[in-house]
Parts: C-alpha cells; sequence; structure tokens
DNA sequence: AGTTATAGACGTG
DNA sequence: CACGTCTATAACT
C-alpha cells in the first residue's frame, strides 16, 4: 500500500522512431517507452508497469521540453538527463555502463558484461537491458552480440536498427 | 566460410 | 525453475 504519491508528469510525442511515452518525476526523466500509436491508454499501462503506484499527470507542454531535447539530433550531443531509475543494483550498473557508450558507437553485451565486472553475466546484461524503463536515453539499442549481430530488442529489432541507422548517419 | 545445434553462464520474478 | 537483447564451440552443408 500506500507507497507513496509518487507524482508522474507524462506526455505522448512523436518522435524519428514512432509514438513514445516521456514520463517524469519533477525535472527527472522516469520512463520512455515507445508505441505504435498514440495511445494514452498504452502510455500510462507502460508506466504503471514500473510505477504501479503513481500519481499521473498529462501534460505534453511541459514533457514536450524534455522530448525535444532528446531527440535534438541537430548538432549538439545528448544532454547528460537526469535519470530516475528504478531497479535493482546490478541493473543499475548496467544502464549506467550502457550510458557511457558514444553515440555512434555500439558495445557488445560481452564488454558490458566485462565493465560492471561479470564477465561471464552477459546474459544477466540483456536481461537488464531488457527491464529498463528508459528507452533510448539508456543506449539499449547500442548494444550488439559479439559478432556484430543485431541480437534482439524489446521493441522491436526494426525499431533498434532503425535508432542504430540514424544515428550513424546523423553524425 | 556460413549456418544450425548444444552447452555454459548469470540475475530476476 | 524458466527466461532474457549472449557467447563460444562443435558439427554440418
Amino acid at each position: 500500500m500506500a507507497v507513496q504519491n509518487i507524482e508522474i508528469t507524462y506526455g505522448i510525442h512523436r518522435s524519428p522512431f514512432g509514438w513514445c511515452t516521456i514520463g517524469l518525476v519533477k525535472n527527472d526523466v522516469c520512463h520512455l517507452s515507445f508505441m505504435k500509436t498514440q495511445s494514452s491508454s498504452e502510455a500510462v499501462r507502460h508506466i504503471r508497469e514500473v510505477w504501479p503506484y503513481a500519481d499521473l499527470t498529462r501534460d505534453n507542454a511541459r514533457t514536450e521540453t524534455f522530448i525535444r531535447k532528446i531527440f535534438s539530433t541537430s548538432g549538439k550531443k545528448m544532454a547528460p538527463f537526469h535519470l530516475l531509475m528504478k531497479g535493482t543494483d546490478f541493473q543499475i550498473k548496467v544502464w549506467e555502463a550502457l550510458m557511457t557508450i558514444p553515440k555512434g558507437e555500439t558495445k557488445s553485451y560481452a564488454a558490458v558484461a566485462k565493465a560492471i565486472g561479470s564477465p561471464k553475466a552477459v546474459r544477466a546484461v540483456g536481461s537488464a537491458c531488457g527491464a529498463n524503463a528508459i528507452a533510448y536515453l539508456i543506449p539499449c539499442h547500442r548494444v550488439l552480440t559479439s559478432n556484430g549481430g543485431i541480437g534482439g530488442y524489446h521493441w522491436g529489432i526494426a525499431r533498434k536498427k532503425a535508432m542504430l541507422t540514424e544515428e550513424k548517419t546523423a553524425r
């Protein structure tokens, strides 16, 4: 119960990769997922998967600022967003490791595993990535299999490729 | 050489 | 206990 009334402001926007839902807690991004359509119900459901007891408020005007900064590939590098991550210690470590990957670059799951001190926990790394609630900001799409294969992607292989292509060509 | 099969390794629900 | 964005190795074509 009453865990606590986390207030989440969310909004739905168009992104280069389809409709996306963004969730904010004060000024921190706590959620970012992609959808096929502009469905607020689906957006809310995504957020609730991670923040069941949150108090959700729709405010596109506010979230738009963030969206613009996030997808502003025009020149300046992505700003170091302050993210509110909910997860286990292991997951946090993985996510932090992922965020050190430069734009346009890719890394293998093995490399990430090694970076966090568990060279053999590649599968676990994969799980952690799949469990992240903040797509894109946590560059899980920049992680490929060792031989350069795409591997898989929670939100679809196609979207993953699109992101990589986008980042590579935009540089 | 490229492709599929198998087994091993690790954290989470 | 099964599963997840894996990887290395062996067996085949």
